[in-house]
DNA sequence: AAAGACGACAACCGCGATCAG
DNA sequence: TCTGATCGCGGTTGTCGTCTT
């Protein structure tokens, strides 16, 4: 009954990868696909877990990797999915492409973590720090557009746009439609998840444009766990403005 | 020049969701 | 339907290079 192992770990190494192993796993991978991790280690000669191999290929060794320095577009983009989607990283990296949701967790803890709080915006809730002596004035490298955002309470604040009360709407530039559609029979690509996702604005493909322009309607049933095939109703409101986003009903729980 | 502190990033670990038998 | 493996994700740790004292 069930699967057999996914790998025997007395027999796998661990740590650093060497550049034969790189080489070893691009080879197969670029033979065979990434079809199946689990078998991969033992067809590609190499003596690592499947979920060791996944990680190599998707973090490092996949060719459509960016690398190198993350550019003060990417920064502020990533300050803003953040501020939606919070820790999300894989949806996060989703918009960016060419980066990883490693890569991306990593800048965030190293680098915008630091360069938030010197704005005087708390990293995690995107908020100014209270009292901090950092709400104004801005600092250089603080945009004028950077506006905190309203506290997306999802235990509390299921409905926010009512919790908004601001006029202007928060992150005016930002379009992030993250509704999936429904399941079709795309073909399953020698690709994973990991690869570049184009978010989709109805049958519209959306990608970050350069000067980070986007609509209002934000949807976030894809990050709330909105599942079910249920259609979204942001696509047939094109005209609210503010967020939208859902959550499973609980039990016993009505609309 | 040496040692310790710090930063950056690759890799591991554990968990939840999903899938296969 | 149940059980257990696989996959993918987020959090955390380990390691290495650079900086500071």
């Amino acid at each position: 009954m069930g699967r057999s192992p996914c790998c025997e770990k007395a027999h796998t190494n661990k740590g650093a990868w060497t550049k034969e192993e790189d080489q070893r796993l691009i080879a197969y991978i670029k033979a065979h696909g990434e079809g199946c991790w689990r078998s991969l280690p033992k067809a590609a000669g190499l003596l690592r877990c499947g979920k060791s191999c996944r990680l190599r290929w998707m973090n490092y060794l996949r060719p459509d990797l960016k690398r190198g320095n993350f550019t003060d577009e990417e920064d502020e983009l990533i300050i803003k999915l953040h501020s939606l989607l919070g820790n999300k990283w894989s949806l996060i990296a989703g918009q960016l492409p060419g980066r990883t949701d490693n890569e991306i967790k990593n800048h965030w803890n190293t680098h915008i973590k630091r360069k938030l709080v010197s704005r005087g915006v708390d990293p995690q809730t995107h908020r100014p720090i209270n009292g901090s002596q950092f709400n104004t004035p801005k600092t250089p490298d603080q945009p004028t557009s950077y506006k905190a955002p309203p506290v997306l309470n999802q235990a509390e604040d299921q409905h926010s746009s009512s919790g908004t009360t601001s006029d202007e709407p928060w992150l005016p530039d930002l379009n992030l439609d993250l509704s999936i559609s429904p399941p079709t029979p795309s073909p399953k690509t020698s690709g994973s998840s990991s690869e570049v996702v184009t978010p989709l604005v109805g049958s519209e493909a959306i990608t970050p444009t350069s000067n980070l322009s986007y609509a209002r309607v934000i949807c976030l049933c894809y990050h709330l766990g909105f599942r079910g095939g249920e259609p979204c109703s942001c696509q047939a409101n094109p005209d609210i403005q503010g967020l939208r986003y859902y959550r499973p009903l609980e039990e016993g729980q009505h609309l």
